[in-house]
DNA sequence: GCCAACGTTGGC
DNA sequence: GCCAACGTTGGC
């Protein structure tokens, strides 16, 4: 079983959005990064976990935990010219983007800020903490989730 | 294949 | 809004 930590914008679709899904459930749609494709298309497995992660916004940092329910598949808004995922060259016989679905397990009462993960010596490797990071689905390491989980406050 | 120009991300 | 760091595009 593997770790990830996926970006959102909460502006876009935060994790109230995902809480208030249906079984509290969504795909992950709209990534267009090859790297994070292939993470989703390759590698996420039913079971894996994965932090919530919201970006661009007042305090950017981790907001809960979601469970990955469906493996990659194409991303219909690939094929969709209202959308604003819409991708001309993505071919339904050869797909380009993949999304995979998630389901929310836990909704922190407070967000792990990113500052509060940038004190922590301990998770200087942390994909996310690198400098100049900008993908937006990364895995995490087994170490790294649990020291993550320890901080959360109940 | 190189690389300059351009677009995007995302913290601050 | 600024801007550093990346990723993508397209001419050559």
């Amino acid at each position: 079983m593997a770790y990830w930590l996926m970006k959102s914008e909460p502006s876009v679709s935060g994790i109230e959005h995902l809480k208030a899904m249906p079984k509290q459930r969504d795909h992950w749609e709209g990534v267009r990064n090859y790297q994070a494709r292939n993470m989703m298309r390759d590698q996420m497995k039913i079971g894996d976990l994965a932090f919530f992660y919201h970006s661009n916004c007042p305090v950017p940092g981790i907001v809960g935990v979601i469970e990955i329910v469906k493996e990659g598949y194409p991303d219909p808004k690939a094929f969709d010219p209202q959308s604003k995922y819409f991708d001309s060259k993505s071919d339904p016989e050869n797909p380009r983007w993949f999304v995979v679905d998630v389901q929310l397990q836990k909704m922190f009462d407070e967000v792990i800020s990113l500052q509060e993960l940038r004190a922590q010596h301990v998770l200087a490797d942390m994909w996310i903490l690198r400098r100049g990071s900008r993908l937006s689905i990364t895995p995490v390491t087994a170490a790294e989730w649990k020291y993550i989980i320890k901080m959360i406050k109940s």
